[in-house]
DNA sequence: CAGCATCCGCTTTGATACTG
DNA sequence: CAGTATCAAAGCGGATGCTG
């Protein structure tokens, strides 16, 4: 990207990380750990083989992110977030919260990834009897299962199957969402084709931290 | 912008406000509060007109901001945040933080603003003696002084002339903001044009939260 | 003059094909 | 698997002109 040419701290952040694709890898980075590049481009459904590559040398040479070479069984490299790059976490949390109420619309061809549905089920859910004992949820949806659970009265989401789940949730990802903020009561949700298992009441005890509005659009 | 298609909230919220200049409008919004035209057009320096026609109904359009007609005496239409694109502050925010280490570097043609760096001063800088009595210090760079107040134990800026200020601080732009965020001895900011007033001191007392080091590159 | 719209050359991106 | 190469399409920058 061309240069803003400002002597301002956002207008510097965005020559660095304002380019398209630029910060949706870094998100892949940050989400998942340390990836080979196929794993990236999973994560960017669309995206050019050329541009990726050129963003990942960009994001290289800025600091962001290191290519590394992979401990000995695996025989390519992988790319990771330096410390640099997952000082970039908070922009990407502030993201999150903001386009959550975007996710009211989902389009025909929307990709969906269960890594990006985990992060915003768990900056957006609290844990509201951190003193009882913990639960754990499973949600089916998107391209693997996620995992949800009260820790410490925190929530936490891994990816994969739950062992004891003490409720499941199966169905599309936008009456899931829905109902995990709050928005959609579980009637209207199975009536969208979401199938639950277990006690409807861990839904309240986990439920959104609050819920913004949809915009106008 | 042509959409990511992702069913991510990142994604979407980059759909809104991921394109080129579409993040500076708001930071001008937010920084400066309701704005002409022209006010916004001179916060961008280099933006094609037609774009910066096009930004702004687009972000309109999805919420972000409102034209209004202005109050009586102003014949022109402002521009505001709405209550949605207020919420776009910690992005803005989060950025600025990490913007900050790219600001060791000044390119010859950046242009400079006083509300870009008092943002960026306001962020970073904290009250060390928040029991002593109140201080005042001008910083004369930009296109305008700029005014730090301790204020409860917080820093705030404005932008304008000081009354009495404690001290004052006169030159280029980027010595002041490494002798502000403490990267910089006064004498060397002196070395570099530099000119101050006043009591030392006061430049501890109001030193930099933390200072993050500057990338390689 | 403020607030755009139009035009045009250049740069960036998207889609696909190809290679070590 | 991890890219590079190619080329058409879209987006952007800069200049200019129009309208109240």
């Amino acid at each position: 990207m061309r240069s803003y040419d400002e002597y301002c701290a956002i207008a510097k952040s965005l020559d660095v990380v304002g380019d398209r694709w630029t910060l949706l890898i870094v998100r892949e980075l940050a989400l998942r750990g340390a990836c080979r590049y196929t794993d990236v481009r999973n994560g960017l459904p669309g995206i050019a083989s050329n541009l990726l590559a050129e963003r990942l040398r960009e994001l290289e040479h800025a600091g962001v992110i290191v290519r590394e070479d992979a401990p000995p069984p695996i025989a390519t490299a992988l790319f990771r977030l330096t410390p640099r790059g997952e000082q970039l976490r908070p922009v990407l949390e502030d993201l999150t919260r903001w386009g959550i109420p975007l996710m009211t619309e989902q389009n025909a061809g929307d990709a969906v990834r269960s890594h990006w549905l985990a992060s915003a089920v768990e900056l957006m859910l609290t844990d509201r009897q951190p003193d009882a004992s913990p639960v754990t949820v499973e949600l089916q949806t998107g391209d693997q299962p996620i995992v949800i659970e009260t820790h410490d009265g925190a929530i936490r989401t891994r990816l994969g199957p739950a062992e004891n789940p003490d409720a499941t949730l199966a169905g599309p990802p936008r009456p899931i969402l829905g109902l995990m903020l709050g928005l959609l009561e579980l009637a209207h949700a199975e009536a969208s084709g979401v199938s639950y298992q277990g006690d409807p009441s861990i839904l309240d005890r986990i439920g959104a931290r609050t819920v913004p509005g949809a915009p106008p659009s």
